[in-house]
This record gives C-alpha cells, sequence and structure tokens, in this order.
DNA sequence: AAGGTATGTGAGCAATGACTCGTGTTACAA
DNA sequence: TTGTAACACGAGTCATTGCTCACATACCTT
C-alpha cells in the first residue's frame, strides 16, 4: 500500500500558450479515464491525445499521480463549491427542504460526467491521495457549522453527525452510480436518501 | 472504463499438491496487496512469493484480474456467512438490539485484515469486477426480508430502505478505514452509525 | 539584432508488465 | 513396469511503461 505521493514542483507556466498546453494535457487525462478507466492511462497516451510531446507533459506534471491529483483537486474545488453556494440557503430552511438541498445539490454534482467522477474516487482510494479528500471535509465542517445552529434537530456530536451524514449521502451516490448510473434519475431515490437524512437528524 | 471481465476457464486442481499450489498463490496475492496494495501486484511477483513458477500460476488463473476476483469472491463469501449467521438472531430482538448487532458484524468483519479488505475493495471498483458484489445484493436481500416481518418499523419500501442502509452502514466503514483504522475501535463511532439504522428505519 | 528564458520536441532507455510454450517431473492406473 | 495425464518449470517474447535528455523553436526584453 503505497502512503506517499512526492511532488516535486514543477515550472508553472506563464505565458498564454503554456497554459494551454497544460489544459490540453488535462483535458487528455480526463478524456482518458472517462473512456478507459485508469487501468487506460499512461503519460505516453496522454500526451499524444492532449497533441503534445512527452517531454512538455513532465514540464509541468513531474509524474503519473500529479496527473490524476491535479483532476481530483478541480473536481474536489467544484464539488466544494456547490455545497459552499448552497449551504447558505439552508440557514432559513426547514429541516427537510434543508436535507432535500443537500442531497440535490450532491445528486447534481455527480450526474454530470459520472464515469470520470468514478474513475477518479476510486483512484484516490487506490493510490494514497488523501488529500483530495478535502472536499469530503470541508463539506462536514460546513454541515456541522449548520447543525449547530438548529435547535430543531436531535443531535448528540454535529461532528459525528455531519462525517455520518456526508459520508452516507455521498456514498449512496457513488454505490448507486456504479451499479447504475439511471438510479441518479429516480426520484424515488433521492426521496429516499433523504428521508434517511432527516431522520437521522431526529427533527422534531 | 472497462466493462468487461473475460475468464476463460482453466484447469481446476485435482491432486492434492496442485491444491497446495493454487493454495499458495491465493496466499501470496492476498500478501502482496495488503503489503504493497494492487499497483505492486504482479503475476510474476505473485509467483515468486508463492514460491512457484510462473506457468504453474497461469496453468489455474488465466489472467491476472481472476486473481483479484478469486480472493474477492472468497471475501466476499465470508462476509454474507457473517451476516447471514447474525441475521437469524435478528428476528427475535428489538429493533435496537438488531441494529447494533447488524452494524457490529459489519465493522468485525472489516476489522479483521483491514489493509487486505480495503485493497480489494477498491481494486472492486477500479475493474469492473461487479460480479463479486453479491455480497451488497445477498445482504440487501436478507436485511429486506426482515424487514418485511417488522410492524414496529415505519418503512414504505424495504427494498429501497435495505439498499439504503447496508450501503450507508458498509461505507461508513470503509471510510473510516480509509481516514482512520483505528476508527473502528471508538464506541461513539458504533454508536453513531447504530443510532442512524434506527432513526432512518422510523422505530415506534 | 542579440541574447536569454520559456516552451516544445521525440528518440530512446531501462524497467517491468502479462503471458506462452517447450520441456521436464510426478502421480496413478493398467 | 510402463504409459499417460496432471503438474511444474522458467527462459524468453513482445508490448508497454514512466521518464530523461539533448536539442530545436518561440517569445520577450534590451
Amino acid at each position: 500500500m503505497e502512503v506517499v505521493e512526492v511532488v516535486k514542483p514543477r515550472k508553472k507556466p506563464s505565458q498564454e500558450r503554456a497554459q494551454r498546453t497544460v489544459e490540453a494535457i488535462l483535458q487528455a487525462t480526463a478524456h482518458i479515464l472517462r473512456e478507459e478507466g485508469a487501468e487506460g492511462l499512461s503519460t505516453n497516451k496522454v500526451a499524444k491525445r492532449a497533441g503534445v510531446s512527452i517531454g512538455s507533459l513532465y514540464q509541468y506534471f513531474p509524474n503519473k499521480n500529479s496527473l490524476i491529483l491535479a483532476l481530483a483537486t478541480q473536481h474536489s474545488d467544484d464539488q466544494v463549491r456547490e455545497v459552499a453556494e448552497n449551504i447558505g440557503l439552508l440557514f432559513g430552511a426547514s429541516i427537510h427542504e434543508a436535507a432535500r438541498r443537500f442531497v440535490e445539490a450532491t445528486v447534481s454534482v455527480h450526474r454530470q460526467d459520472p464515469r470520470l467522477h468514478l474513475a477518479i474516487t476510486s483512484e484516490i482510494l487506490v493510490r494514497g491521495l488523501g488529500r483530495a479528500l478535502q472536499d469530503h471535509a470541508r463539506a462536514r465542517e460546513l454541515i456541522a457549522a449548520w447543525l449547530r445552529t438548529r435547535d430543531d434537530v436531535d443531535v448528540d456530536d454535529p461532528d459525528m453527525t455531519a462525517w455520518m451524514l456526508v459520508t452516507a449521502v455521498e456514498s449512496a451516490v457513488h454505490m448507486a452510480l456504479f451499479e447504475d448510473p439511471d438510479k441518479l434519475d429516480d426520484p424515488a431515490f433521492t426521496d429516499a436518501i433523504v428521508q434517511m437524512v432527516v431522520r437521522t437528524l431526529g427533527a422534531r
């Protein structure tokens, strides 16, 4: 089990030309990950698909892992943003509304580009790319903070509960994605998750 | 994303000598998976570690995937057995007792050999080894059946609820394993899962 | 124009991968 | 004892991998 991830610093692109190169590389990585999974991901293939020489790739990315990490970070940021944007709206809402909003935000993030998302998620697991788990941590903080402001829920430990809920909701969505992506479109599925959340909160 | 898994049939060992060879190969696979993760798993390395020639390996396993699959199946069977054994005891129990028993069974399965378990689980995700998900399916059936016998819970759709609970509980345990294996020893952690289960069931 | 820095190239190296196949060895039945 | 099927071997094939490096071209400053 590999734990370390050495990420030697590489040149940051300064000119616009280089910016485009980096972008192309990231795009290509995403494409291959989406179409062939992590198995089919090789630096040579990425370079070829990006229309860039292998040397250029290594000018900006120190190794293969850093490609996935970069993508994962991007992805993670999106997710945090989505949740963060919604959390503001949660404060005025009822528990039920809040739960629904949270669940739907999560589902929506995963619905766009599910294959890529799945590939990235499993790759984070397989490699020790724990850093990319910050989305989880951040989401948990937000939820925990929100929980503390409510007096209409029955939770002993907001942090633990937040951890539980974020994990449960996200995992349910992942699992659904894995078993059958169409499940995400089933309202009954969303409802069930919402109910789990609401009940777990012991809403009064 | 690879979907196919071609598993050409190979010779089944008939003599005891061959039985031992197969066992050694499986052992070695587990060892490497546990120590180095799936990254470090190669058929050559497995053969060497098992003290067996690479040719012998390919006599019984058609390819690398089949090694993981064999291990996953073994593992999966253990898990189902554990749950199945406990489910019998669930019928007489209170909701709370039942939930606790289920959660603890799940935790206990994962506590033994967590590294191996984690490696196998992610590998199932990465490759399309959906077949090995039968433990999930079977556990769900058992829980759903049990739910239908209870009139002291408030669930609309036993199948959906069972899916939800199994997913949530298992994922929580996986996530904990990934973040910090010691979490499994924390009673507060188990309690939190149990509470989630009990509340989700809407116990009267 | 000159010169430096940033960017880009791709042949090729060393390592490793999965897997085959021809050959030797053991077990067992006749 | 002998024949044959099961078992075991491991050198070797061929493809691919991550990655380097010596060199070329573009860009910007002076």
